[in-house]
RNA sequence: GGAGAGAUGGGUGAGUGGUUUAAACCAGCUGAUUGCUAAUCAGCCGUACGGAGUAAAUCCGUACCGGGGGUUCGAAUCCCCCUCUCUCCGCCA
């Protein structure tokens, strides 16, 4: 959410970076609804004022208020109960709103429409040249038995998968590795519900615009979660942190599930988009100051994920359109896909700045003043798609898939799946 | 699933319709005193919004005792709904 304040006060610049952003924002309806929220506080606490001041007045004198009184005192005490049902709902009215626009783009974020826009910042890593007919992840995993697509639709649906075997053993090891190498920079790690309620994604900023992408538990106001975001950056909604316990680092592997609604026709095979997929996630909190230089420590420890499972990457800075609802900036990590001959998305590294504190209401205090903080977050590392990447990236010509030096240790010192 | 108890400031905890402007204690901050540590004494010690102020400091007002609604001139206190926690029983990994 954005500051209220904010957007009166400065209603060209927030309109233009809400246009690069692809919102066009109704400025006239929105302050009409924060002027009609100053003038119905302003008269419900006038009223309320000089009904405290006669029941006080009640109070010590120690009596009760003759019948003369009460006739006038009850006309305050009905008006300003209307006066309070008018404040509560130009309060909503002005909150419905807020809760709609998107975050602002920092000025740092290149501007444009689409992905064509967006920059290369860095790219890391050979992309190895191969000798031989290439296979495609669903091939190798097939031939190799390690997933089976074709089970996991028999008992539930399409874009549902089952690991088997050393396919399993395989999506595990890299769990635990992931989680081990973030612990390791000092993420405490967490294992949180894979089910969160309505306040929690209005916090993310998931609700109440996207709820066609999630999944919602029948007969409640709950849903399963899309990523482990949702749960650790609600772990302090509602709550001053003391400036000297951030910036706050969590970790946290997570199944995520996904509606996938108007995605279709993307990617229907293999393991690219599915309903359900398994994540490690990064969050931090941070102050207002140190929030972009976090990013950026954030964004290498998620691709340093990648420099150990020696997979070639490369890492872009969204452009304005490509930048989503709740983010300020955003780089997305993509990894090299041999069969597709192109990068694709294995992680998107965000500062939300105080967007989503706003909504989940998290602040800090520092020298007895409170300020909303920043949150981020990452992907560290989408494990499905490290699965998919391991097994493209370290295919061999008789058909079995190299093991990455690092992971071995995790997987009884396998050297070759064969 | 059944029965019961409860939710009050950073913490413990009093408070069953009107000086509650939420007692008291603990923790914390500031100052005083005293060789140091400590002890003692005094003061301070929440959040949000609105208004005044060029701004900061500050001052005034309003709201907030798990959340929402209601009764009343007046609600932490009475009524209704919801959420959560605890205890016991049943079931269960």
């Amino acid at each position: 959410m954005l500051d209220p304040n904010f957007i009166f006060n400065n209603k060209e610049l927030v309109k233009e970076k809400l246009s690069n952003k692809k919102y066009i924002l109704d400025y006239d309806k929105f302050s009409k609804l924060y002027l009609l929220r100053k003038k119905a506080i302003q008269n419900l606490e006038e009223l309320k004022g000089k009904l405290n001041q006669f029941n006080k007045k009640i109070t010590q004198e120690k009596r009760k208020p003759s019948s003369v009184e009460l006739e006038e005192i009850k006309g305050f005490s009905n008006q300003s109960k209307e006066a309070e049902k008018n404040k509560k709902k130009v309060e909503v009215d002005l909150n419905q709103m807020l809760l709609e626009i998107p975050n602002l783009h920092d000025d740092s974020v290149p501007k444009g429409e689409n992905e064509l826009s967006n920059i290369e910042v860095r790219k890391i890593g050979t992309i190895k040249k191969y000798d031989f007919k290439i296979l495609d992840h669903t091939t190798i995993g097939k031939n190799l038995n390690l997933f089976d697509l074709e089970v996991a639709a028999k008992i539930t649906g399409t874009r549902f998968n089952l690991y088997r075997g050393l396919g399993a053993k395989l999506e595990r090891a890299l769990i635990n590795f992931m989680l081990d190498e973030h612990g390791k920079e000092d993420y405490i790690e967490i294992f949180p519900p894979f089910i969160c309620n309505k306040e929690s994604f209005i916090g993310t900023g998931n609700l109440p615009k996207f709820e066609e992408d999630l999944f919602k538990i029948s007969g409640t106001d709950n849903y399963l979660i899309p990523t482990a975001e949702v749960p650790l950056t609600n772990i302090h909604s509602n709550e001053i942190l003391d400036s000297s316990v951030l910036p706050i680092k969590y970790v946290a592997y997570s199944a995520c599930f996904r509606s996938e609604a108007g995605s279709y026709g993307k990617d229907v095979k293999g393991l690219i988009r599915q309903h359900q997929f398994n994540k490690i996630e990064l969050v931090k909190i941070t102050d207002e100051f140190s929030s972009f230089e976090e990013l950026e420590k954030l964004t290498s420890n998620a691709c340093s994920i990648l420099d150990k499972l020696e997979l070639p990457y490369r890492v872009v800075t969204l452009c304005s359109g490509d930048t989503s609802f709740s983010s300020a900036k955003t780089y997305d990590i993509e990894v090299w896909i041999p069969s597709e001959n192109k990068y694709r998305e294995i992680s998107s590294c965000s500062n939300f700045c105080s967007f989503q504190a706003r909504r989940a209401n998290i602040k800090y205090k520092v020298d007895n003043k409170t300020n909303f903080a920043h949150t981020l977050n990452g992907s560290g590392l989408a494990v499905g798609r490290t699965f998919v990447a391991i097994l493209e990236n370290f295919q061999n010509p008789d058909g079995t898939v190299t093991v990455p030096k690092a992971l071995r240790p995790y997987l009884n010192n396998i050297e070759i799946i064969s």
